[in-house]
DNA sequence: CGCTTATATTGACAATCGTCAATGCAATAG
DNA sequence: CTATTGCATTGACGATTGTCAATATAAGCG
């Protein structure tokens, strides 16, 4: 996955009418493609998971590399690819990097595959 | 991918408690990831479109082919991710093969995504 | 200033993926 | 039977991915 393609969600609410029964223009598929694949990965859900069943939904990485069973930089990649495709937000306080849901990012693209 | 390892999307229902707010466990993430990664390509997502708005909700793969834009070796590839990843179905009649949309498999990892 | 701690980046590697050309296999048509 | 048509499988290829060790950056502490 090219990290510096990546979009925010946001975009993927223009990826294809939300009713219509029309076939996706490729363009659309390539954007929730790149979504769903940023959210493909077992490490990943379990990072988003993790982070959301927090205490106010938040956790650093010190929190997250110890559950995986996984380094330090993979977490920190992970985070990284989950960060630049909107799942989560990053929030550095002191020497910390705190990572937290982004709001309705979820939503979108579990809407966007119910509408398929 | 490897596609003999791939489970029907029925068995993600179990890859965890559907209300708890506890992180999930390793084995259900890669249950649900392998499911994500089936749909994470444009082609097939394009693909699920394309059968889902046709008549009856079935096409066959000459259908397909020309719409895509790609070869049809690499059509009946991505076909067979989507049939063993649980999305679609194949029934054979006479010549052609018809593909039809599997009928709550996108809800289910909508829905899985949405508790996340 | 140096030392420690928390996180990010780089570079390398094996493994997987998406694609096509060539070939194989069934089912139908003649 | 042979020829044709629709689809699947095989094998190869470059591209991408997930992972780690090593290193870099940056913030706090003495």
């Amino acid at each position: 996955m090219s990290l510096t393609e990546l979009l925010p969600i946001t975009d993927l609410n223009d990826c294809c009418a939300p009713i219509t029964r029309e076939p996706m223009k490729a363009d659309g598929a390539e954007k929730l493609a790149r979504s769903l694949k940023a959210l493909a990965d077992p490490a990943r859900l379990r990072l988003l998971s993790i982070v959301a069943s927090h205490e106010d939904a938040e956790a650093c990485v010190c929190d997250l590399t110890e559950p995986l069973g996984l380094s330090q930089p993979t977490v920190s990649h992970h985070l990284k690819v989950l960060v630049s495709a909107g799942y989560l937000n990053r929030e550095k306080r002191g020497t910390w990097a705190y990572y937290s849901l982004a709001p309705h990012a979820l939503e979108t693209v579990s809407g966007l595959l119910g509408d398929l």
